[in-house]
RNA sequence: GACUGGGUAGCUCAGCUGGAUAGAGCACUCGCCUUCUAAGCGAAUGGUCAAGGGUUCGAAUCCCUUCCCGGUCACCA
């Protein structure tokens, strides 16, 4: 916000066009410009004539003293230093507005994130798509846009093909489908049927004639589901995660046929090998892609199918300007198929991101085996986590299970969340036991002890022009960068640009608390001032917090 | 092999649509609690940004080559 409009002031006053950024040279100015070096070639002059032209030209803007208190050309750099006066008339504008002024877009989105396996509890691995897709679903709902977040399980594949036959060999009755059974059976299975042919076979065929409908495996089914997603719900509500529809690969089944019919009446879909294809290829492809399997050899449908027929009827119930995908980048191949074959097949218009994350490694840098089942559950991390805090100070055994929480989520998103989405990262349980630095109780530490201030006096609505110290400055000149961070996360679909910069600003408040104390303090237009800073410093953090998923405890 | 992501401080990572002196946290060393929460603040230490070349006034960032480590490449999700 801040940047644009002084780009627009100041090319108002120009015949070239400029850009204004923010200072990589703190200790030289708040802003600057570097654009004379790019136009001494154009206009074969030296970068440090054009930029006195430039400096020349801002200074005959009217009132332009009123915006700069210093504007100097340092070898071809144009610096800007806000005046105080300015600095306050921003904040004011942006504690006036609606959420501080940042512009909204009004998007429709449906957003798939989540896709838990209901074969087999939940687990690290789906940590980040989680934490990830429940950022960006909240950064896009307060950008203005009506986003619907759909958990997509998956409930039909061949997973449940696997552990249905399972729970049929080990002679298991209802009852002993239990979750525990579940966390077993599904990896033993998975190795089983890398091994053998013949099992794996009769698991493909247990799936289809589940998806075909055949009343005892469905019956299975419907338990498998039931004892997984009792679990599920509940650690998403432990992680504050939530989403609109529960819809799965089993609940898209519907579509098909009218899907399938659609394609041929099209004649996109042709026999290959045995199975059923839509070919996806592009001439201006640089590797082949293969073509999206419909339907396979054994007339079982795959998880491309019922994603698109999930396309299908999303478009049909909301017709989204934009359909976001959050998952592992090793799905990256699948979407691309998707995503071809559904706009090849007319079914959407709709603009399609696939964000994808890096995969979570486990110690030795290489990605968990979900199938061999050794990545730690998400129940036993999140324990672990808390038991580790718990253990960090005597008080904290008195917290209330609802703040503890709080701060496991905090500790475990804001681990997450700081990193770039897109880079595998290594899981260490080491990570979690940190509570001091750039953590998530960092930053709940830090509005609590701002908190504390403001609970005791009274805030007045007013800001004066005047700016006390450098510590006091530093944050007046952080505030106003919040626009930028949200729009930059917002348009990126990263967190973590919010992240940094939620970061940043509560190193800022520390710093301020630290070399400013506001009781007793005798100058009541200085108090006020202050005052007024801090409320808008723990009410943008308060936001900030809650749209990356942390909320603040009651007391630490 | 093709395509793709990565290699930045002892460790974990930011920065990557080119800008001035390379950034955090952890760990290590040293200061600061009779003052609104020390889960804090400050200082010090730590780098041939994998290697080599190129483009540019300027390269961690862009291009090329090489070396290491991941991932993907039709009937799994």
């Amino acid at each position: 916000m801040i940047t644009s409009k002084l780009s627009e002031l100041i090319n108002g006053a120009l015949d070239v066009e400029v850009n204004v950024i923010q200072s990589n040279r703190p200790d030289l100015c708040d802003y600057q410009i570097d654009a004379a070096f790019k136009l001494a070639k154009e206009l074969h002059k030296s970068p440090f004539e054009i930029a006195n032209d430039i400096v020349e030209k801002i200074n005959s803007i009217e009132n332009i003293n009123d915006i700069f208190s210093k504007i100097e050309v340092v070898n071809g750099f144009i610096n800007l230093t806000l005046t105080d006066k300015f600095i306050n008339e921003m904040i004011r504008l942006m504690n006036d507005s609606d959420k501080y002024g940042i512009l909204p877009d009004n998007k429709k989105v449906v957003m798939d994130y989540g896709g838990p396996n209901i074969a087999k509890p939940l687990h690290v691995g789906h940590l980040r798509t989680a934490i990830i897709g429940e950022a960006i679903k909240r950064i896009l709902r307060f950008k203005g846009n009506e986003v619907i977040a759909d958990v997509h399980l998956g409930d039909f594949g061949l997973q449940i093909g696997e552990v249905i036959y399972a729970i049929q060999h080990d002679g298991k009755s209802d009852e002993e489908i239990t979750l525990e059974y579940l966390n077993e059976a599904y990896p033993r299975m998975s190795g089983i049927c890398k091994e053998n042919e013949d099992i794996k076979h009769e698991c493909e065929d247990i799936t289809k004639r589940m998806q075909d409908g055949e009343p005892e495996l469905i019956r299975l089914c419907d338990i498998i589901t039931e004892v997984s997603l009792g679990d599920i719900k509940e650690l998403y509500n432990i992680l504050d995660v939530s989403f609109d529809l529960w819809e799965s690969e089993r609940s898209a089944y519907v579509y098909i046929p009218e899907l399938e019919k659609l394609l041929n009446e099209k004649g996109l879909i042709h026999e290959s090998q045995g199975a059923m294809v839509i070919d996806v290829a592009e001439e201006s492809d640089t590797k082949e892609i293969p073509p999206m399997i419909f339907q396979k050899s054994n007339k079982a449908y795959l998880y491309g199918t019922t994603d698109m027929a999930t396309i299908y009827d999303r478009e049909n119930k909301y017709h989204p300007d934009y359909m976001i995908y959050i998952t592992d980048d090793r799905q990256s191949m699948h979407f691309t198929q998707v995503f071809r074959a559904s706009l090849k097949a007319g079914i959407t218009d709709t603009i399609f991101e696939h964000k994808s994350y890096g995969t979570v490694n486990g110690p030795d840098g290489k990605p968990f085996k979900t199938r061999a089942g050794n990545a730690p559950s998400l129940r036993e991390l999140l324990n672990e986590t808390k038991d580790i805090f718990v253990s960090k100070k005597e008080d904290n055994k008195d917290m209330s299970e609802e703040d503890l929480n709080k701060i496991v989520n905090s500790i475990i998103k804001f681990a997450d969340l700081q990193n770039n989405m897109s880079n595998d990262y290594i899981f260490d349980i080491n990570k979690f036991s940190n509570t001091s630095g750039k953590t998530g109780p960092y930053m709940q530490y830090t509005v609590l002890r701002l908190k504390k201030i403001l609970d005791s006096e009274t805030i007045n609505n007013s800001l004066t022009d005047t700016i006390y110290n450098e510590t006091d400055r530093n944050i007046r000149l952080k505030l106003l960068e919040l626009s930028s961070a949200v729009d930059k996360a917002y348009e990126t679909r990263m967190p973590s640009y919010l992240v940094d910069y939620i970061y940043g600003l509560a190193n800022e408040a520390n710093n301020f608390y630290q070399n400013n104390h506001i009781a007793g303090l005798e100058d009541e237009t200085k108090k006020n001032d202050w005052l007024y800073i801090l409320n808008i410093t723990v009410n943008i953090l308060t936001d900030m917090l809650n749209l990356i998923g942390i909320e603040i405890p009651s007391y630490m």
